[in-house]
RNA sequence: GCCCCAGUAGCUCAGGGGAUAGAGCACCGGCCUCCGGAGCCGGGAGCGCAGGUUCGAAUCCUGCCUGGGGCACCA
């Protein structure tokens, strides 16, 4: 269990001896380490509760707490905050238990169901900038939840059912009306392999979606071969299968390349058996009313202040659209994953549409009460004009671009700094690879989930200051120490009572690891963990400046600092891990 | 018009009702006979405005100002 929470109990303990909830007694790390290592401030809610003087009743607490306890020091200060530091005794037993603890100290919580939904790609479009933040944010969040002991699937839930695949189909028919496919008598025997590359793809959607925007006869064209398509039709279904395979392979790349794993590759069309009977259900239940030709569940309640657009579950032509199939999504992932908890890493400018999808799903009993339906959204990548980002020519940049751009960069670098240069070429290109994925993710989840921030390239390469370069070289100077300890054959050991302050620092910094999960997790905020991960390296940085760990003369001293180096890279190598990104063997 | 989000140091951004609001960059000044200087130590500078709740507010509430976004049959 980890240090704080074992020492919340003590003060839970003391405050249920005081005739009050336990609860008051947590306890965090110091505001104030000038004073203290530790603090707990239950003391002054839980006064006002009871009615109480609030410094006696801290002076109460201390009095339960103190015997036989692990403090070097308990006080009351100001108005009734309680200070608390541990014997260095205590603090390096609680360290050097950490060595064979593979989560450092998280806890596991009560498995719940999870779904993250995070990928959202479209069939036929090339990922792009926007695509990059939910990808790595949800991998991250996915993650960390799974650290936490949850069951966490994460689905792409890809954009696969909407009138762009109507638009393809009609784009493809005017060119090749030949094609099988278009053979509406013919319901069989289609070629297995697909009539169009990738390439293909990305050259013909946007000239058929412009085209469809141009022409509203072609736009009605391709909405009715949309519902055929919904409908089944043969043709259509083994054509667009096509698409979407072309397509995955493609986007699984890459997600490969950024290290972003989905353990389902479902769609919109997944769900496409469930939408008749759900929307036969939903009239006869009378959830669904018709309104001005389309069908609509009115989500807007007596309470609600403000205006709460209803939500459309038909069109007025009849067919579905991304809100039905979103619906009909969670049905899904209720029914078939048994899903507690779905959380959407979806842009938030979705705000509004998933408030409208999670109302309808709890009005409709879809969800039941107890199912947590979420939409922790995240912000977009911005330009250095503050808009989102663009090509110098003003186009949409690609993410397999914005890659190669990072890691071309992070090369260079790694050239300007006369590093890696007596490795191979295959190894520095994999280190390039590496930093560059390392700058680019760690640039990006630094930055709070829901906020939007300046992509720039130079700041987030630079092997200066706050950056996925400098984690990465802290890491790996760890390793490089433990190898040459290694080969002069000098051992790690049980981890010893601190001399020094840097010692005593980076010992309390490795106890805060559990609480920044945790909070990582529930408020699905990996930049704290991307915070904590700079704090620990900086503390290593401070403690291997003031200790000479391999030139240490006394055997137990240099043993326990060996010892607290292994500790430190298995912790570092969490939480990089958390946030999706692999550090090199040497650089 | 209504709604949502944001406004914190020169810049880019963190910040959980708690004590003296932090980091990186940039700027100024120190530290290499020493395990990797991509480092370490030190310095200046800030919560949009006005009220309110509270023992205590960057954090909660109200109003205003500024910026971004969203407001049935696109996703």
């Amino acid at each position: 269990m980890s240090l704080t929470k074992t020492l919340s109990q003590l003060f839970g303990d003391a405050f249920a001896s005081q005739g009050l909830d336990r609860a008051f007694g947590e306890v965090v790390v110091s505001a104030r380490p000038d004073l203290a290592q530790f603090q707990c401030n239950g003391a002054m809610p839980a006064a006002k509760q009871a009615g109480r003087n609030p410094r006696d009743l801290a002076q109460a607490v201390i009095d339960a707490v103190e015997d036989g306890s692990p403090f070097a020091e308990l006080s009351l200060a100001g108005p009734g905050f309680i200070n608390i530091t541990l014997t260095d005794d205590h603090l390096a037993s609680y360290v050097d238990s950490l060595a064979v603890e593979p989560k450092l100290g998280v806890t596991p919580a009560a498995p719940k169901q999870i779904v993250v939904d995070y990928g959202g790609p479209n069939v036929a479009k090339e990922l792009h900038v926007g695509h990059l933040r939910p990808a790595i944010i949800g991998e991250s969040v996915k993650r960390t939840l799974r650290t936490l002991g949850h069951d966490v699937i994460g689905d792409v839930h890809l954009g696969d059912w909407g009138i762009p695949y109507g638009q393809l189909i009609v784009e493809l028919e005017d060119r090749y009306p030949n094609l099988p496919y278009f053979d509406a008598q013919l319901t069989d025997g289609y070629p297995a392999e697909p009539p169009v590359s990738i390439n293909d793809l990305q050259e013909l959607y946007p000239v058929a979606a412009a085209r469809a925007k141009e022409d509203e006869g072609l736009a009605a064209r391709a909405r009715a071969a949309v519902v055929e398509l919904h409908d089944g039709r043969p043709g259509y279904r083994a054509l667009w299968q096509h698409m979407r395979n072309v397509s995955v392979e493609a986007i699984k790349a890459v997600y490969d390349r950024l290290d972003v794993e989905f353990d389902l590759w479902h769609g919109e069309s997944t769900i496409n058996h469930r939408l008749q009977p759900m929307v036969k259900r939903l009239f006869e239940e009378g959830h669904a009313v018709e309104s001005g030709g389309a069908l609509i569940i009115e989500v807007m309640s007596d309470e609600d202040t403000r205006e709460i657009p209803p939500f459309i579950l038909l069109k007025s032509d009849g067919a579905s659209l991304y809100t039905t199939w979103d619906l009909a999504t969670i049905e899904d992932r209720i029914e078939e994953l048994g899903a507690e908890e779905i959380i959407y890493i979806v842009d938030v400018r979705q705000g509004l549409h998933f408030e409208q999808v999670f109302r309808a799903a709890y009005k409709t009993g879809i969800a039941p009460s107890d199912v947590v339906l979420e939409h922790p959204g995240n912000g977009t990548v911005n330009g250095p004009d503050g808009k989102p980002f663009k090509t110098r020519e003003g186009g949409l940049l690609t993410l397999r671009e914005l890659i190669d751009m990072v890691v071309t960069r992070a090369a260079e670098r790694l050239e300007e700094n006369a590093l890696a240069v007596e490795f191979d070429d295959i190894e520095k290109a994999g280190i390039a690879e590496k930093v560059g994925l390392a700058a680019l993710k760690y640039g990006d989840l630094q930055n709070h989930r829901s906020s939007n921030y300046i992509f720039d390239i130079d700041r987030f390469t630079s092997f200066d200051g706050k950056t996925g370069p400098y984690l990465l070289y802290g890491a790996v100077r760890m390793k490089s120490m433990l190898r040459e300890a290694a080969e002069r054959s000098i051992r790690s050991g049980q981890v010893i009572a601190p001399l020094q302050e840097q010692e005593r620092n980076l010992m309390l910094q490795l106890t805060r690891l559990p609480e920044v999960v945790e909070r990582a997790g529930e408020l699905r905020a990996p930049n704290h963990i991307a915070e904590y991960a700079y704090e620990l390296v900086a503390e290593f940085s401070r403690f291997y400046e003031a200790c000479h760990i391999l030139r240490e003369s006394d055997g137990a001293r240099q043993a326990s600092w060996l010892r607290l180096v292994e500790i430190t890279l298995a912790a570092l190598g969490l939480l990089l891990d958390l946030l999706t990104i692999e550090v090199p063997e040497r650089m």
